[in-house]
DNA sequence: TGGTTATCGGTATGAATATATCGAATACGT
DNA sequence: ACGTATTCGATATATTCATACCGATAACCA
């Protein structure tokens, strides 16, 4: 904790943009390939704002970050923006991953083909199941999860994403330290104790499906409220 | 805009936890489960947040929010942690929820058991595609999307989950308002046109993708740039 | 050609979130 | 029984992030 951040005072430059900003990148992207495929060449920041919900204020400075630079009064071209975001995501240069973890949910990432235009490329996967392993799922294949750290290297894999149930989850990311692979996609629902250098980023479903049921349950409760409340008037 | 704004200042109380915290809460949940099965009863702040990788205050602050009350010395009776947190996100009541999507990801959600224990239950799915319709997937039944808005009402379903391709994600979303759903998790990665009462919550996994990716390619930058300061000294 | 309007980029303010600090309380060891 | 160490709860500070503001610039129109 002290060294990283007496690093971070070294170095300042080290998270130059928010994270937030970062994750909605990805949005806008989605969005201007839309754009694009509509046939329309500039887009200014309140149009993005309008169409995405946000405020031209912060689209603009979430574009800022990627680089590029607009014009008064038309905004900034569609093509440039959306090659800027790819570059700045390192979205150009593939990376390769490994995928552990071939239940419900591996299998769909394995099937999602749209990965491969955001510079994502799963190449094989592994699980510890013998009925698994030997099959070939979405064109790649399931091998035995104690391959992994002696192919990683080889093949120079430096991402893993694993889908596997909470408890296997910890034994799989050792196997990846193991294989020096550098960043981790981890659906499983803990958290991971890997070495500080090692990545890691956690898709917790039931984060959201926290603020959703939370909201849904306050929602219900405060319509009653509010019921109560005009009867009391 | 500016109406929601004069209810947030009317009312202080609509939004009385963090976002963030909220996110966190889901976490703290898991963990004191598995420690529950360990058979400790007794749980301190500094303990999670050792395990967890979060500050001591942090943890105490969020779980404050659930209204649960800690000795000092002891900590939080582990049990009550986890129903406080169950209660306060509502799972205790089941959610019940249409799925409209039956592809990679919608097929992995429908066979996801543990969301029965988190207050979610997904009770039917829905599809466009003929070759679908009519199955049974998971146990689920996959019936035509344009009975959505009819079934929805009569069978009091209030929660909708889109995993659909984005082209058809808003088009799903109409027919959940028709079918006066409150609330939607949305998987596709588009932003979605609906009243503003409805409940919206995106999950995009390309977000996740996006910081994952600067990251690693930051890193070996990064590592390049520091060889070069190296050099340079 | 000159005025008008929309937009950008930069800076300043404000809100939300995270972290630090402090007194009080409780268990534990001596 | 008393001091010590640990933890809680509350308040205060710091950091991060979002939004508002303002001058400058380029397109558009009269």
């Amino acid at each position: 904790m002290n060294i990283s951040n007496t690093l971070q005072v070294n170095r300042p430059a080290v998270q130059p943009i928010p994270q937030p900003s970062l994750k909605r990148l990805p949005q806008y992207h989605h969005y201007l390939v839309d754009m694009e495929t509509k046939g329309i060449t500039r887009i200014s920041c309140s149009a993005i704002g309008r169409d995405l919900g946000l405020v031209p204020v912060q689209v603009r400075k979430d574009l800022q970050y990627t680089g590029i630079i607009g014009k008064p009064k038309t905004g900034y071209s569609v093509s440039e923006l959306i090659q800027a975001i790819e570059k700045f995501l390192g979205w150009n240069n593939v990376n390769e991953a490994f995928l552990v973890g071939v239940g419900n949910l591996g299998t769909a990432l394995l099937g999602h083909e749209r990965f491969s235009k955001f510079g994502l490329r799963i190449v094989a996967a592994f699980d510890t199941d013998p009925a698994k392993i030997g099959q070939w799922i979405h064109q790649k294949a399931v091998l035995p999860l104690d391959k992994l750290a002696d192919l990683a290297p080889r093949m120079n894999i430096l991402l893993g994403i694993i889908t596997t149930p909470a408890e296997a989850a910890q034994a799989v990311a050792d196997e990846m330290v193991k294989g020096c692979i550098q960043a981790i996609w981890n659906f499983a629902p803990v958290k991971l104790k890997v070495p500080e250098h090692i990545i890691v980023h956690n898709e917790d479903l039931y984060s959201t499906l926290a603020s959703l049921s939370w909201k849904l349950a306050r929602r219900l409760g405060v319509t009653v409220q509010e019921k109560q409340e005009k009867e009391a008037v």
